[in-house]
DNA sequence: GTGAAAGCGCTAACAT
DNA sequence: ATGTTAGCGCTTTCAC
């Protein structure tokens, strides 16, 4: 392996790698470590001559000044750190948008993500959240990878916590959700808007904020629309393809002309068997799914019309929430909205 | 709200949310901060009596005492932390693999993941490395959430990159890559072992490693099974659904009886054309896929036998080169194999 | 305008 | 066996 593989390891020249510090930069200046630390954050409230300003900015380009964030840390007290606790990082492709949201927002406000995975392993996450307060975190958020109720760690007791994706049945944090109602009612009402009257909605089995969520949604639809609500036309199925297979076939004893499924997953499946049957989607049967997978929803033929879960908003909301950017409702609650993905499962595209 | 929800901010009794330090303890104690230290470090190596460090530790839990993780870095020079900057953090499952993997090896070391997000953002690029610096970060993992050659930006001279899941064309930083050539007879293999002869690629337009190596390695397998190359059975197609379907229809004009497809994306394309056409999966022809897409592969039916990409063993591995755990070859790279996933498309479950 | 110095919380060498 | 103290790199008040 040639040298210059290994930095760090093997400088033959200069000052064995060690960084730059205020003092290094004063000395080669000439100058006082108070004029530097005064010119290298841009203090124009204090008075700096322009010429010794100038010197001192190229002294500190010259050898590549870096101010240490520890040292800066430790002096002023607070550090620009928000720890984020996921119960799945990559299991699913949802925590990453979590991810991704509260990072792009901690970032416009000079703050740093400390991620950490607990994989729902509780010791996990008890040592996970001793490290974010050792670090001295400004505030930890502590998202779930599907929206439910969670309960907070104790060790969050002392740190400032906001819930994403997840709340607590206590009220013990504010929280950050996704509004479920109006996803389902936005699903259903696509489905309306191109004429349906005879709605099947595909259930999951698992109790969670999205099945009850999603199924008011579906009847404040019928509701807005006159149309009566049919028990007969909700069913229940495991909530991934299979599933959605095997209610798709219960479905299609119904007179109904359209579905509505829990997920993209469901409908996947319910595509599967449609096409089994020699029925075509939107033609035969409409369809709308809910979560916008998008490997799944843009892709299936036709591409399928969905509702989206606001993951990367959730994130960036759960920041903005925790800094005290945003106001939460008056229960600390600040809710999402889910908005709606129209493809060519509802209405042919020649149609549209 | 109540004013639960917002901890930090309002605290009735106690000491303003002061973290508690190490001289709150010793005061407590009535002990000087170096036997507080020692204790808190439990440093066996040093002389301290059984009954004071006891009676120390108690306090130590009481006032729920935690080092301050700056202030020790500030201390003994080195940080704990390592930089991973990522070009895409939720675009894709990958990346999120990646970052899986490099945090939980990272863990395991007593590291702690500095996460930034590019975007491929040249600028913010720039910024996340000045992070990472002003952080003393001990090292750096570059990563892309594909394959591909990359060039270190100049930043990140002055530190240790490790690129992972990328390469540098001029060798400057060691990398950890995935093994596409393997991937590729391993997925070829799995097909011949069940008795094709005649086997189709569906290859990306796309030039990249994954391109080339996949082919090598599907001329790899066939060699070693002495089947003569036909370079009429390798396609060419945009890497998604759409492209898939459409090479699916020039293979179904050819005699092949089985198909490796670039990736499971294709593959699903590739599904949608065979179906159309009538044809069943695996009887009529077989199907192998790659990248292991969990929500693709797995559900489709009947679900697709396909080769994994080791984005998290990637990351892991990248932590481990970075932290001098494992060696790399002599060019500086790590090489990753691509494990078989076998599922139905190859062989009916029945007859496995 | 600029510099000297205190101190953030911690570790470790040196006293006692 | 325990205490004292000098920094780590930085910010900031207060002198000059």
């Amino acid at each position: 392996m040639s040298d210059k593989l290994r930095p760090g390891a093997d400088d033959d020249t200069s000052s064995a790698r060690r960084p730059v510090t205020l003092q290094d930069v004063a000395k080669a200046a000439g100058v006082s470590v108070a004029t530097v630390s005064f010119v290298a954050n841009d203090r124009r409230d204090v008075r700096v001559a322009d010429a010794t300003r100038a010197r001192v900015q190229r002294v500190i380009d010259d050898l590549g000044y870096r101010p240490n964030v520890m040292a800066q840390t430790l002096q002023h007290g607070r550090s620009r750190f928000i720890g984020l606790v996921a119960d799945a990082i990559a299991t699913t492709p949802f925590a990453g948008q979590i991810i991704h949201g509260a990072q792009d927002e901690a970032w416009k406000h000079g703050y740093v993500l400390l991620i950490a995975n607990t994989e729902g392993d509780t010791e996990a996450e008890r040592e996970a959240i001793a490290m974010m307060l050792e670090h001295r975190v400004h505030g930890v958020l502590y998202s779930t990878w599907f929206h439910r109720a969670a309960e907070l760690p104790a060790g969050l007791r002392q740190a400032d916590v906001v819930m994403v994706n997840c709340f607590s049945p206590t009220q013990e944090a504010r929280g950050v959700v996704p509004d479920e109602r109006q996803g389902g009612r936005t699903a259903t009402e696509a489905l309306i808007a191109s004429g349906h009257r005879r709605i099947a909605f595909i259930n999951a089995t698992t109790p969670a904020p999205a099945q009850t969520g999603r199924l008011q949604g579906y009847q404040d639809a019928l509701a807005a629309a006159g149309i009566d609500f049919d028990p007969s036309l909700v069913r229940y199925a495991f909530s991934d393809q299979e599933g959605g297979y095997d209610a798709a076939g219960e479905v299609l004893e119904t007179d109904a002309t359209a579905v509505f499924c829990y997920n993209d997953r469901m409908a996947m499946g319910l595509y599967d068997r449609l096409r089994e049957r020699g029925l075509s989607i939107p033609q035969d049967m409409a369809v709308v799914g809910f979560d916008n997978q998008e490997v799944i929803a843009a892709h299936l033929r036709p591409p399928l019309s969905t509702v989206g879960l606001p993951h990367y908003e959730l994130g960036a909301a759960g920041v903005r929430v925790l800094l005290g950017l945003e106001a939460p409702d008056d229960d600390g609650m600040t809710i999402v909205a889910c908005p709606p993905f129209l493809r060519d499962s509802i209405v042919p595209p020649a149609l549209s």
